[in-house]
DNA sequence: CATTGATCTGAACGCTGGTTCAGTTAATAT
DNA sequence: ATATTAACTGAACCAGCGTTCAGATCAATG
């Protein structure tokens, strides 16, 4: 062994993903090469190769780890037995990690048709477990009779998009 | 002169517009090619060339084309004199307009980063035509005394974005 | 029937993309 | 000092891209 393990590779691994998260995000994955990741990162394209098998990974790695990101962090907060206050805690809770992170959560909504079938299965399913708390909380709110909704799978698609189309349209001025 | 002029022409053309409207939706114009463009309609590749000059037009034509429809059809509205009512005829007009073209509505706002810069300004001077017909009306009934808001520029472009983006989570269920 | 010209084919062109890899560099261990 | 090896370079490979174009096709014309 020489070269103390990860005196580069630390620094250049996450490096690499930060250039490919930006540039995705601002020119598409298909319009991203590896060439413009390696010059961001100070670097040639071959040596992208030491942390990723392929440019496909590379994009399914960002998405992946944004769901593990989400599912990891609601399953580690306190929520509030009653339903209407976990609810909101919820809400809360779904705004503000969506806001911390716009970039992933543009090319989570923008680039999902460029992964490969089996990697979108994988971060679909993801995504139905996200779906499924929010829908086990109002049918919750349902059977305990604090909520009143036709559907309550329909209620979580709708409360889904919602809270997080309304992130586009939330910047630094009027609403 | 032989072959009574478009014969085949008048059909290919739009075929291809749509072949291509269709891909650029679904797989993004970064990742569609021109031989899938021509497979879809049933011609080789070189043929799509009689009818634009290269891919990054076969784009513009159908964004400039969606907003040019869009303005025409607004001119073309009786629209009442009353701010309220006014206000309420441009909803429902935009809402329908929508409605009916997702795939277009999708791609503009998806592809506009893939727009040479020239051909993003005229597209965007485009929207900004639309954007002061609201802010238009909105001012109009801020100066009669009916409406009150803050800001009628902002109110005008939280106004477009939540009926666009209204649009997205409007499926055939329940809302 | 021969001509014309709009329409399309099929093959090619240059170029760029993702990916590979032999070889260089340099930090550590002995 | 020397050996070791993680990290990277630089050049190449090849498939596929957008685009071009000489020629084939064929419906209408004269």
């Amino acid at each position: 062994m020489a070269r103390k393990t990860g005196s580069h590779s630390e620094i250049t691994g996450p490096k690499i993903k930060q250039a490919a998260l930006e540039l995705f995000a601002r020119h598409g994955f298909a319009a991203v090469t590896m060439r413009q990741i390696a010059a961001r990162v100070g670097v040639q394209a071959g040596a992208i190769y030491n942390y990723t098998p392929d440019k496909q990974a590379l994009l399914f790695d960002l998405l992946r780890g944004h769901m593990a990101d989400l599912l990891a962090r609601w399953a580690a907060e306190q929520v509030p037995h009653d339903p209407v206050a976990a609810l909101d805690h919820f809400v809360a809770f779904h705004l503000d990690f969506h806001i911390q992170r716009p970039d992933l959560v543009f090319i989570s909504y923008m680039e999902l048709r460029n992964l490969t079938e089996e990697n979108f299965k994988e971060i679909e399913e993801m995504r139905r477990r996200y779906e499924k708390i929010v829908y086990d909380m109002i049918r919750k709110g349902v059977l305990s009779g604090d909520f009143q909704v036709p559907d309550a799978k329909i209620t979580s698609f709708a409360l889904i998009a919602m809270l997080t189309g309304g992130v586009d349209w939330f910047r630094e001025d009027g609403r």
